[in-house]
DNA sequence: GCATATATCGGAACAGTTCCTAATTAGTAA
DNA sequence: TTACTAATTAGGAACTGTTCCGATATATGC
């Protein structure tokens, strides 16, 4: 990333912050700084250890406080299901799934014009595919209708 | 599920057992059938407690043992990402991720015709979807190039 | 039935994440 | 600048899902 576009984006983390009323603390920008630069999606205990090299006092609590909340804001994303225990698929023929971000239920998705997706050529020099699947995330009928 | 369908599954099931030498015990053949025939892809707990009403002795160890032994043997599946912790990803830009399952390093995947992906319209009935991804899983390059 | 390699049980250990509380600090206004 | 206050932090305890361990039990082959 140029240092430019870093810059940007801290700006534009730094309004989103003013607008919400988010104090501006010194570790929520190291944080920040360390997701946005960095090109191998590192994990809570691999953002706390980078940013105590720049906050020796910073806590493991407030490197995953501020990630949820950045992802919260959209700033940064996840890889994979946010907080979820492993879940088992007695079905093993090809479908997909779409998971309720509010209760976690899993609903099979497999309609007649959509089923498995194959693998971009891109894929090659990256490595052996083995499974492909499609994750939809939202909020399920139950859960939409229900007062928050 | 029909009945003789869960019948053949459970005899494959003993077939590969005998196959691999493994042994087909009481506790296996309740946790697969478990699986195999429930809807609403169930956590480990679930599953135990489940199974504990047909065996009141078995041990949560034994479900997890024997789920992924399941799994291995692709008699069954998983939803998410297998037994990882949460990684975050700085790049909000749509894009998709090829996950690789021996060292858990995680690849982006944006290839020109490769763009984001439509939810398909089943969708409609299930819930709101908030994002759609593409999970690819398999071995990476390195991974691949290693003496097991 | 007997031998034995495998599997199970129960509980301790572990890892990742969240919670709790006292102390600190950013933002605001005098 | 100083004082005030609500938001935030540090540190450690607690929690949760999962795995490990050692003693016991059992499926399978002879
Ligand atoms: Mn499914
Ligand atoms: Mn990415
Ligand atoms: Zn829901
Ligand atoms: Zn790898």
């Amino acid at each position: 990333m140029h240092e430019d576009e870093l810059d940007r984006r801290l700006e534009h983390f730094k309004e989103v912050c003013r607008h919400e009323g988010l104090k501006l603390t010194h570790q929520r920008m190291v944080i920040f700084e360390e997701v946005a630069k960095s090109r191998d999606h590192p994990d809570a205990d691999t953002v706390f250890k980078s940013v105590r090299d720049k906050v020796p006092t910073v806590s493991l609590d407030t490197v995953y406080r501020t990630l949820w909340m950045l992802n919260a804001m959209g700033l940064i994303t996840t890889v994979g299901p946010p907080r979820e225990k492993v879940r088992f698929d007695g079905d093993v023929s090809p479908h997909h799934h779409f998971v309720c971000s509010r209760c976690g239920a899993v609903y099979d998705v497999h309609g007649p014009a959509f089923g498995p997706i194959q693998a971009p050529d891109e894929i090659e020099g990256i490595g052996q595919v083995e499974s492909v699947r499609l994750e939809l995330r939202g909020r399920c009928r139950r859960c939409a209708s229900q007062i928050e």
